[in-house]
DNA sequence: CTGAAAGCGCTTACAG
DNA sequence: CTGAAAGCGCTTACAG
């Protein structure tokens, strides 16, 4: 099975491998014959030659892969959304993404080794992604080409980053629940000291505020973020505080919270109002009624990342100084049914 | 920024880069003095060197990249674990992969453009991955090279393929509901023609037979394979023909039928036991009571993929002439809370 | 308008 | 035990 090279083309077109490189790749400012184009192009076709992108990157030094290195691929369905982005944004500039998991429960010095690996196989660019929103330290490798962060800062600025906007997100949420009347709105918050927790909170204090609620301590609670605390939480709160609505740290959360309220004899959303984060689909479309939530841009956030790195690509070697903010996407309203105006009291 | 280079390596070692190549390679049937060895060795590491995997991809017409071809990845965790399967072992063999999505929706011909771009890439191998499990035809492209299907059989054998083991899986679900006890055994099948179908509900008829319980038509139904759809279905077979337990397609339709238990005001599992099938995590291990299920062997599958093409480049270049027979990987039942003896009548 | 030649960073017979 | 040299398949000044 010999593979069919440039030379193959020139002989059969009957002109120089030079002349072949130059109409294949159209380089600029060069005069070629349209004539001789046409006898290149239809070798090229009649061959089925596509160049070997091993030699051009060899040569070019540039090899079109850009590495994402994720800490723990696709154990979230996040991931992948995150994979599918950078994917897609990938191929509509021609470059091709190289993944890496990094080792389970590893740290910096294997992620150093990962970089590394990367960096051998010459990728232009590297994009580090993190499972979930958080601050990171950089491996120290990762200093010599473009590279990005994902759902992710350093606290440094070193690098461009991409987070959701938790804040906005939660305003949203919220916001949503005090526009369709609500005033005694709970919140169920995560108890882990993550970007997310603070700034859900946030959103959450912000809202009230401009809806000129009061700040009741006894309608915040805290706990793990999964459907067992969750439900926990939201039969205490409940209990103690009768709210009309609740905002939930996460759609995990608010799975718990759909089974308290089922249990107190509580309709959704005639008696109670439910909002959650994450729209993680199979939980929120399925859960019944299908959950009103929040995205996160997962997606988003991997298109942009490329976007990024392929942007300090072309803008040639000289690298953006930074410090750079950290940008944010929107994280937006997902309506589904389980949102609807108190009972007249 | 220069790169550091075999020849810095060598000059700094004072030896020649065939001296340098032939030690960090370890090159067989090659007698280097200890002390050189060393010599060179400490040069490679002041240095920082790591050789140029292109340019040695070039020389040796071997990449080290192996290309996972996804049908559309990631809208769905399992091809997280499809992906991280293959990775992971990937890893183990010194190989990189490297994703390539393809478009959403498209057929044959584009597929065919995401083979060739692999190709140009010089990948040694190629994983074909499907989202689902079914037959599928092969873009002609994919024979130069090793290549595996994964979750998928093309109808001819040409390749190597690795499926899900449906029946086997039906089996240890509906065994385990007889094993408790149970003998009116209702089976919530997908609508779909595809080899899930045929597989689960052959399971299911086997485990009938193996207990000598009468396969009844009025115990078994077929819907969409979504909770909404798991609901209605569950209702109507529940109404009609009083069944102890319900095996589920798949754990979306199990959720619907966790609804339709609730309306009714069967507890699970006291009046009715479920058992589903994909176990999605999110789902399974969160629903209330947590749902008994078979897991797909997503990330076992992406692993065995990996290994087999591994295994076909260590062979050397004659490709394994086939017909193969489609692999069946164990689908194992998960255990939970949604499974106990029949209440005595 | 077209082509000969150098060279990207390695590996690998081959010679000594 | 070690090294000089060819060559993997391209691109790109440079010359004509």
């Amino acid at each position: 099975m010999k593979t069919v090279g440039i030379r193959d083309v020139a002989k059969l077109a009957g002109v120089s491998v030079t002349t072949v490189s130059h109409v294949l790749n159209e380089t600029p400012h060069t005069r070629v014959a349209e004539e001789t184009r046409n006898r290149v192009r239809e070798a090229a076709q009649r061959l089925g030659y596509g160049p070997n992108r091993v030699a051009q990157a060899l040569r070019t030094r540039r090899s079109g892969l850009v590495g994402l290195l994720s800490e723990e691929i696709a154990t979230t369905p996040h991931a992948g959304r995150i994979i599918l982005g950078a994917q897609e944004a990938a191929r509509a500039h021609g470059l091709t993404l190289v993944i890496v998991s990094a080792e389970r429960g590893s740290h910096a010095e294997a992620h150093r080794a990962d970089v590394q690996a990367l960096l051998d196989r010459q990728v232009d660019a590297i994009l580090y992604a993190t499972m979930y929103h958080r601050t990171i330290s950089l491996p120290p490798n990762l200093s010599g080409l473009p590279a990005v962060l994902i759902d992710a800062t350093d606290g440094t600025g070193t690098l461009p980053s991409v987070i959701p906007d938790e804040v906005g997100g939660a305003v949203a949420a919220v916001r949503h629940l005090a526009e369709a009347g609500h005033r005694r709105i709970a919140f169920l918050n995560n108890s882990d000291d993550v970007p997310a927790t603070h700034g859900r909170l946030a959103g959450y204090r912000q809202v009230l505020a401009e809806h000129r609620i009061p700040y009741e301590e006894k309608l915040v609670g805290e706990a793990v973020s999964e459907p067992a605390e969750g439900y926990e939480l939201a039969k205490e709160i409940l209990a103690r505080s009768q709210p009309t609505a609740l905002f939930c740290y996460n759609d995990r959360m608010a799975m718990g919270a759909y089974r308290a309220a089922r249990e107190l004899g509580l309709t959704i959303p005639e008696d109670l109002s439910i909002v959650g984060f994450d729209n993680q689909e199979i939980i929120a479309a399925n859960l019944f009624p299908a959950l009103t939530t929040v995205a996160l841009p997962h997606y988003e956030m991997g298109a942009w990342a490329l976007e990024t790195a392929a942007e300090m690509l072309s803008e040639g070697s000289d690298r953006p100084a930074g410090p750079f903010e950290p940008v944010l996407l929107p994280c937006p309203l997902v309506p589904r049914d389980s949102v609807a105006p108190p009972r007249q009291t």
